[in-house]
DNA sequence: ATGGTAGAGCATCTA
């Protein structure tokens, strides 16, 4: 299974980068952030003219998540399975597609430390991993991939100093992501380069920033451990995030080996 | 120089 995962900062303004990308890299699985529209301006019929089904959960100006897919998609879950109240902002999706449990996930950005928008980032953690808890179980093959709004370590920030008291990079963010991993997710990206630092997925559309390559490693794929067993590769496709015209994300893909049949 | 760009939608808000 092929599955990728891309902030596209508006599906509306993206769609034929993304038609174009699916062609080339030929995901069975894409998991779409920041589509930026209402579900009834979901472009199924062009989507579904390249082979794949998709399910969407947004609310028009901001934010938006989608799942597309070409192994099926069943057990469709909008927002948090947590048995909380409805979130305000359209972030979760999840559903099956073939023999995995697809969540996928835009996080708060969190705007600024301390500002009311980080605690709702940081509470938005808490729900999600009540969330896992209701709809998967580790033993099976879960991956929770996304624009997660925050850098793991130090090495997946261009300069950690630059940004020292900014967010994405507090204790308190990388605690909810490891959280994730202490439920059982491996992240699969950092699993297939282990020693390689300022690997990023994100970079600021402003003062040039990609070609200085001053970005975040901002965006993951985290899988549970019958899929990292199997992971074959992982990558960034920058040069989606080259050109006129991209999101201000690159695709982040990966690979994972079919199950061996007993001859 | 406290900046810069992009998208939604038409004044700002969000990132």
């Amino acid at each position: 299974m092929r599955l990728a995962t891309w902030n596209v900062n508006s599906l509306k303004a993206r769609l034929e980068r993304v038609e174009a990308w699916l062609s080339a890299a030929s995901p069975d699985v894409l998991c779409l952030q920041e589509t930026k529209m209402a579900d009834d301006a979901f472009p199924a019929l062009a989507l579904g003219a390249l082979g794949y089904e998709g399910v969407h959960h947004g609310q028009g100006r901001w934010n938006g998540v989608a799942i597309l897919s070409r192994i099926g998609i069943t057990d469709v879950v909008h927002g948090f399975a947590d048995g909380g109240p409805p979130d305000d902002e359209a972030r979760l999706l999840t559903a099956r597609c073939g023999t995995a449990v697809v969540v996928t996930a835009y996080a708060p950005n969190g705007r600024a430390v301390g500002h009311e928008q980080f605690h709702y980032k940081l509470a938005w953690f808490e729900r999600l991993a009540a969330h896992l808890d209701a709809v998967a179980d580790p033993s099976e093959e879960v991956v929770v991939c996304g624009d997660l709004n925050i850098a793991p370590e130090d090495r997946d920030v261009w300069d950690v100093e630059a940004i020292h008291g900014a967010t994405h990079i507090t204790d308190e963010e990388r605690a909810r992501f490891q959280r994730l991993l202490d439920w059982g997710l491996v992240d699969a990206f950092r699993r297939c380069y282990p020693d390689d630092d300022r690997l990023f997925t994100w970079w600021d559309y402003r003062a040039g920033n990609f070609h200085k390559h001053k970005g975040m490693r901002i965006d993951h794929v985290l899988v549970s451990e019958p899929l990292a067993e199997r992971l074959s590769w992982s990558l960034v496709d920058r040069n989606a995030r080259k050109g006129t015209g991209p999101s201000d994300h690159a695709p982040l893909l990966i690979e994972v080996e079919p199950e061996a049949v007993p001859a």
